[in-house]
DNA sequence: TATTGTTATACTCTATAACTATA
DNA sequence: TATAGTTATAGAGTATAACAATA
């Protein structure tokens, strides 16, 4: 053992001392950057992003969602989830489906070349999640995640 | 009390059961989404956008970053740097300084006009930070920064 | 030869408004 | 009058590659 044994540390870890390191947004925004940024490589392949891969996996879920309620659940814009269920649609992964008891409305079902397709990200993208998580221990993974949940899905 | 009275449910809350809803991915990318346009939102009458804060805090922070660290410990690319810092040099909040020791590095510090608007931009955000984490408790809160931590700065 | 900052380019994401068809 | 989906557009964010100055 020497005396210069260097600690893994990355070279701006001095910052973590700024007023910065302790606010949510950027830790929050720091870790989705990275985070995204691995989901979409690995997921790269079967021509997903992480956006699609949302949609695909909620039009997976047997709930048969509205557009309007993807929007809704993923925060994004009624534009947006038009753009990516032509996207997916025209991929043949999802289909709008007429819903009966509201002629505007049309709900978004996977097909089963969409299902078999979703297995495969599902588990890309967990895969994803052990890399971006490795640092926490799986107790750690479970507190965080109820913590998220009440991040991202404030009041109701 | 009436056998009506509605939980105040938001109409999608049944997607919570969804895989997805699980992935930590979608969780911080929701959490992000939601508090990073609020705070865009508290910040807009001072010029400010969450990027532009973070670069202005760090410059506020007297650890006088290089554009490398700050590109580094942001996760932006350098190039994303150059237009940040150009336009709040522009603005008159920081500047850039020569670095004695390499002369091809550049430190970022702010102005007294700069570190004037970081005072008035960091309890923007704090409020911002207290609405978005407002369904977690004092503790809750402790604990999730703490977490959010290692998921923001893996490994080292 | 490698690194810092810079410029340029293309693509993705986000925000907004207007339109249609239904309710 | 209000809502679901759609279209269009502009601006913000992200990813890459190349370049000059310096190490």
């Amino acid at each position: 053992m020497t005396t210069n044994a260097a600690p893994p540390t990355s070279g701006t870890d001095r910052f973590l001392a700024a007023e910065l390191a302790g606010e949510a947004s950027f830790l929050i925004a720091r870790a989705r950057s990275r985070g995204s940024a691995l989901a979409n490589d690995r997921l790269a392949p079967l021509g997903l992003r992480v956006r699609s891969y949302s949609v695909l996996s909620l039009a997976c879920s047997g709930l048969r969602p509205t557009q309007r309620e993807l929007a809704e659940f993923l925060s994004l814009d009624p534009s947006q989830i038009v753009a990516l269920v032509d996207a997916l649609e025209k991929d043949g992964q999802v289909q709008r489906i007429p819903d009966p008891s509201d002629r505007r409305s049309k709900l978004i079902e996977a097909t089963p070349s969409g299902a078999a397709l979703y297995a495969r990200a599902r588990a890309l993208t967990c895969e994803a999640e052990d890399v971006s998580l490795g640092g926490l221990s799986a107790t750690e993974k479970t507190e965080f995640l109820e913590l998220l949940n009440k991040a991202a899905f404030p009041i109701g």
